[in-house]
Parts: structure tokens; sequence; C-alpha cells
DNA sequence: AGCACGCCGACT
DNA sequence: GTCGGCGTGCTC
């Protein structure tokens, strides 16, 4: 029925907190416009593409003022209309401009004209029609050199099937895979585009471990609760065996022909991820992380939206992904920092997939072996299903704790002599060690002996990190680098000495003390270079190397069997910091660390280097675990009135004159407070950051809706500001930084 | 965010 | 005389 009345919501890419209204001629086309649809608007004097939040039959926009719009793009990119409103609600929630939650939330493709469908996924598995004899004779024609090819191979067991972005990431080329196609080693067939359906046989259930009497009683709980919204938190300690739970989960909802959304950290989805999936469910899997292409991402979207991928494995930005028919969502190392966005539009992805899963009334599940105090907390008062895992698979124990006091020890370069000992009697029993320092470079700063003069980087007014190797300073907080100096810049003296200690120079100490052992240095300068970390850590794997320096990067995910001996340099940063939440996350890498070492039957030790020793919070977890440790600085977050006790947003604001943001923050927190408390605007801790100085106003409240009030009225504020767009400004809910 | 409009410095 | 610098302002 044409109705040439028709006015629609359309929200746009641009970043202004509103939606634009135009016209639809329905006598246009034959295609549905309903909220969800894409449509080609025309927007001062550009095209943009638009989602429609609503059709309405009136409009609140003057009449004349109002365009048509100019196309409805291809249906299969809709986001249907209970999307729309989740989305709408996002933006509500985080305060910011509807179209960029929007644009967040679709594949890029489909926020450009080009016609993009769904095509069938090409995937690989073993020739089937090989007997083992003809196979044997083809993989002999293999050269003996092409050790990647004779690696491909060896990934394909069984009957798995893998498809290209699997392959690339396991470290293969298409020219690897080409050759093994061409030696008939390899068929080649396509995952279909039907919606997926379950059949027993894809189940892989010859690889399913025994139980654990603890595991068998959470999944139990978790698979009574599998119809409707319920969240999980699965507190369960390294080595428990929280996979298991998931897969044996994730296999009910498979049953039960409903797909899996799992949430992993920006370094977790690594081919050991991905193989544990594979090995138990001969399903359709797609991935969904920052390494794949365009057009990888849209056909994710598009396999999960039609309902013929199971299961969807995404890095943060997948929380947004669509589903034909949602059955669980599982988050994994759910108190990660990768899942919480630190720019344009800051969300956190753990929490937006909970209020999906509200909305989808579908279970959600929370591993860590260190969950986040604010989930834990949740999961405490009753919010949250509590499950526990508290013994170790297998006969592996955990690493033992041992601080180091350093005001009492004679220290070298950053190293004890209690650690020095340690790492010889280490290293003399053929095992590693690994040596945690989280600063990159060779120094930290450099300093001039005459006159005292600091070499700072004018942009930040912070000490340059001196990079030895490269002959560079280089600061770390904006990234500019110039040659080294000779001269001392204040006094002329040549008498300049560096100050501290980074990765770099540990590396060199260790090599010169240790001559006879080798030492690897694994962080972000030392794996620039693609494949790189790889490699590394294959050599560590190898035992090419028995001592493993490293930043944080060597903290996540990766084990090393022989490693028995980890030692963290220096934690005191983290116990008298700005930021509250630094002992949290000195916590949890403690004991990502200490999971790192004595795996294997071999009982590993870690040291742990302090000027502190008797800090509460240190000899709490250290004395008593993590759980403890938890409860103890959960009562400490209580009386200070922190998060999870309060709720925090946090409007920040910078620009080349520091009197800009000072004054811009201070006019627009002129507001009706209710029952908020409003602390700044006060400069942070680095009041000056690559050339710009900055302010902070942080409001806080009990109450969310009192909090979402008060951001309300600021934003409000903001918009008519006449510094709104001489300042750049913005708003964090729930930051995880209070820093920066 | 783009993109146009607008008013002041070094070029064919 | 013009090309172009980026400040300011608007977008249904």
């Amino acid at each position: 029925m044409p109705n040439k009345d028709i006015f629609i919501d359309v929200a746009l890419p641009v970043p202004m907190r509103q939606s634009f209204t135009y016209q639809y001629d329905s006598a246009l086309s034959e295609q549905a416009l309903l909220p969800g649809s894409r449509v080609l608007v025309p927007f001062a004097n550009r095209n943009l593409i638009g989602l429609v939040l609503a059709v309405d039959t009136d409009c609140q926009y003057d009449a004349d003022k109002i365009k048509s719009i100019s196309g409805i793009l291809p249906s299969q990119g809709n986001l249907n209309e209970e999307q729309v409103a989740f989305l709408s609600l996002i933006s509500r929630y985080y305060h910011h401009p509807v179209g960029e939650v929007f644009a967040t939330a679709l594949p890029v493709l489909l926020r450009q004209v080009a016609p993009q469908d769904l095509e069938p996924t090409p995937c690989w598995r073993r020739n089937p029609l090989l007997s083992e004899q003809q196979f044997a004779d083809q993989k002999a024609k293999i050269k003996a050199s092409a050790h990647q090819q004779l690696a491909l191979l060896a990934f394909f067991t069984g009957d798995k099937e893998l498809t290209w972005p699997e392959i690339r990431m396991a470290g293969f080329s298409k020219a690897q895979l080409n050759a093994l196609l061409k030696k008939e080693l390899l068929e080649e067939d396509v995952i279909t585009n039907e919606v997926y359906t379950f059949h027993q046989q894809q189940l892989r259930a010859s690889n399913k471990p025994r139980l654990s009497v603890e595991q068998s009683l959470v999944i139990s709980a978790i698979a009574n609760e599998l119809e409707s919204y319920s969240c999980h938190l699965v507190d369960g300690i390294t080595g428990s065996g929280k996979t298991e739970v998931y897969l044996q989960l994730i296999e009910k909802v498979l049953q039960q022909n409903k797909q899996v959304l799992v949430l992993v950290p920006e370094i977790g989805l690594t081919p050991q991820t991905l193989s544990r999936f594979e090995k138990r469910f001969a399903v359709p899997v797609a991935l969904h992380h920052s390494a794949l292409s365009d057009k990888e991402r849209l056909q994710t979207w598009l396999h999960s939206k039609s309902g013929s991928a199971a299961i969807i494995i995404a890095t943060r930005s997948g929380v947004f992904t669509p589903m034909l028919n949602p059955g669980l969502i599982v988050i994994d190392e759910e108190h990660d920092g990768s899942f919480k966005q630190q720019d344009g539009f800051r969300y956190h992805a753990r929490d937006i997939a909970i209020l999906r899963a509200r909305q989808l009334n579908i279970p959600i599940v929370l591993g860590s072996a260190t969950p986040a105090l604010e989930t834990l907390h949740n999961a405490k008062s009753g919010k949250y299903h509590y499950h526990q895992l508290t013994e170790r698979a297998g006969n592996s124990q955990l690493a033992d704790i041992e601080l180091i006091d350093m005001a009492r020890e004679i220290s070298e370069f950053g190293m004890s002599g209690t650690l020095k000992l340690a790492i010889e009697q280490t290293l003399a029993k053929d095992e590693q060690v690994l040596l945690f320092l989280n600063r990159r470079g060779f120094a930290p700063a450099m300093t001039c002996q005459e006159c005292n003069w600091i070499c700072d980087c004018q942009r930040c007014n912070k000490p340059y990190t001196l990079h030895q190797n490269q002959g560079l300073l280089v600061c770390h907080h904006c990234g500019s680098q110039k040659r080294v100096i000779k001269q001392c810049q204040q006094c002329g003296s040549i008498r300049l000495k560096t100050m501290g200690q980074g990765t770099e120079q540990l590396e060199q100490r260790l090599n010169e003390l240790f001559p006879e052992y080798s030492s690897v240095r694994i962080d972000r300068d030392s794996t620039r270079k693609k494949g790189q970390l790889a490699k590394l850590l294959q050599q560590i794997n190898d035992n090419e190397h028995q001592i493993l320096v490293g930043t944080q990067m060597l903290a996540k995910g990766h084990h090393f069997a022989n490693v028995t001996l980890v030692a963290v340099l220096d934690v005191d940063g983290a116990l008298y910091s700005y930021d509250f939440r630094a002992p949290e996350h000195m916590a949890q890498l403690l004991v990502q660390v200490s999971g790192r070492a004595g795996r294997e039957s071999k009982k590993g030790k870690v040291y742990v280097q302090t000027q502190f020793p008797e800090h509460p919070l240190l000899q709490d977890l250290v004395n008593n675990g993590y759980g403890h440790f938890a409860q103890f600085a959960l009562t400490e977050r209580q009386q200070a009135f922190m998060p999870p006790y309060s709720f925090q947003a946090l409007f920040r604001a910078e620009a080349n004159a520091s009197h800009l943001p000072l004054q811009f923050l201070r006019d627009i927190s002129a507001i009706e407070l209710g029952d908020c408390m409003l602390s700044g605007p006060v400069p942070p801790p680095m009041e000056k950051k690559a050339g710009k100085f900055r302010f902070h106003l942080l409001v806080q409240s009990a109450n969310r809706a009192a909090l979402h009030n008060a951001v309300k009225q600021l934003t409000d504020n903001i918009q008519q500001h006449p510094l709104k767009n001489k300042v750049r400004w913005s708003i964090d809910i729930d930051p995880q930084e209070l820093t920066w």
C-alpha cells in the first residue's frame, strides 16, 4: 500500500548525539522498510549509509527541511528490531552517539554500498579417497626441506575441516596449502550457508576427558538454567578445567540447535584455543578478530546472522555479532583488560554481553582464575550464580609465591642476590627461568651526573626511555623519538648516566652473568616483526633459550612446560598507584605468571621483588591466595566508596593550552547533582601528553540512575558550550583507568 | 566526522 | 592578481 507520508528516523555514522529524519516515498521501491534496514541518504551534500531506527507517520522536524532517502540497501545486512532496540539501549547507557554505536556493531563492508552476499566458505580436509598407503606415498613426494608443508599436513588431524582464516592464523600460507592440494593430499569442500542443525556424529566424544566431581557439579548446575537468562561466574584456579566446563555446556546448547558466542581476550584467540573446539565439535566455527580482513569479518557476521555458523569465537568487537538462534554466551578470562575499548566508543564487551544475554533471554558464563572484583562482588551478592573450581587436574601443582625484601637485599641491575642464586640453581637443573619486568627498553630515564638534569620529552614532560640497541631515546607516552644524546643539554657535561632498568638491559646483564646460557627477550620491541613472536615462543619450547625476559606479553596465555622459576622484578608501582585498580591488576598478573611455573609435575617457584614486603594486600595475596586477597581488596573499596560499591563516569578533556580543558570542564559541571559526587576538574597524573594539556572530571554515585542523570546534564551542557569543538573530550562510563 | 565557506600570506 | 592555509559552522 503506497503511502507518501512515511518518515523514518535514521542513525548516521557521525559523532552527533541525535538521529535524522527522512522521508520515504514507498512507491519508490518494493522493498520493505523496517527498523534495522540500511538506507542510503543525502547528508550535507554527500551520501551516507544509515540504519533505520524507527518508521513513523509523523515527524517532529521542520517538514520543509526533510529530504528523501536515496535508496534501500540489500536486506542481508539488516538488523532486526530487537537488535536496534538493544543498540539504542547501549547508546544511552554509554552516552555515546547512536550512529557511532551502530557503526561499531556493523562490519565495515556493511557500511559501504557494494552489494554484500553470503558466500559459501571454502574449507579443506585430508583427502578421504586415499588409502593409508596412497597417502603415505603422496606425502613422501613432499621435499624434506618443505617443513611448512609437512607441518600444515600434520595440522589436518583426523577428519578435521579447516577454513582459510584458521590455516592462516596457524602461520601457514596459501602457497603451502596449494602445494598440498596439488598433491591431492587434501580435498576442498565448502561450508554451506544452510542453517546449522546438530547431528550426533558431529560430536567427537572420544576426546571428552573424565570430569572431576567439581566440574560435574558446575556443569549440571548451569545446565539446569539453559532455558532463560542467568549469569554464571566460573571461578576456577589455573588448570582446574574451566574450558572443559564451557565445552560440555556448549555441547548441550548445540544439541538444541542453538548457537554459541565465545568471547576471548585479544591475545587469547590462538590456534591452540581454536583446536580445542575443533577437536571436540565437527560443527561450523566462525572467527571474528582483528587479524581478519573486512571480507572475512563480513562473512562471519553473515554466517552467524543466517544461522549457518554454530560457534562464533570472537574478541571484543564480536560481542555485537547477530545470531539467528542464540543459545549461550561464554566469556573466557572475563577479567581481561582487552574487553574494554579504550578510545572512541568506550564500551566493555563483558558488560555488553551480559546485557545482551538478558535481552536475548539466554545464559551467559563468565570464566576466570582471577575474576574482576566487580564480577566477584556481583557473584557473591547473588546477582550472578557463583561456581568454584578449586582442584587442579592431573598431578601438577601450583607454584608458591615468595616475597624478596629489596630493602634488605643487595641488588645488581634490579636483581637481588637471592634471585640470582635461584636462577643459577634452576639453570643448573636444565630448567628454564622466566623473568618478568614490565618496562621496555634499556633504561627508563637518562640524567646528568653533574647537574641532575633529566632528559625529558618536551611534549609529555616525562623522561625519555633509552633504547640502546637502536641508539634512540623513545617517549613511551607519545611515541616520539630522537637520536641518543651524548651531552647534557643544560650544562654540557658528557657525564650522563641511565637510571633504572628495562628488559633490554636485563637481557644484556643476564648474558654477562650467565654466558653459558641463552637469553631471549619477549616484548613489543623484539616481536615487532610479523611472526617473530611465534618463532621465539617455538624456540623457547625447543629449549633453545634457558632464560626468558619479558613484559606483560609473556604473562598471558603462553605455556612453557620447562619453566620452573618465575620472578617478577618490580611490583611496587602497583602498590601505591593513583589508579585504585592497580593492586587488583597486579594480583591478577602474579597469579597468572605463577600459573606459568611448574607445569607437568615439576613444582615451580615464584619470586616477587618488592620494597614493601609488609604491604597488607601483597601479604594477603601471597599467604592466602587470590580469593582472600579479593575479599580484602573489596573491603577496602567499600570503605573508600570505590567501584563496585559506587559507579563512576569520567569526563576527559584535552587541548593545546591548559586553561581550555580546565575552563570547559569547570563550566559544564554546574549541574543538579542529585545523589552524585563530582570530583574535579583535576589534572590526571600525566598533565601533559603529546603536547596536549589534560583535565578530568569524575562523577560518582551508588545509584546508577542518579549517575546517568548527572552524565546526561553534563553532556547537555557540553552541547551548548562554546569550547566543545576547541577541546577534545570524551565520556567514559565505568572507566577502567583513571590515569587517562 | 566531512565538507564548504571564508578571510589572510607566498607564488606563476 | 590566484592558490591554499586551516578556523568555524552545519548537516534531517
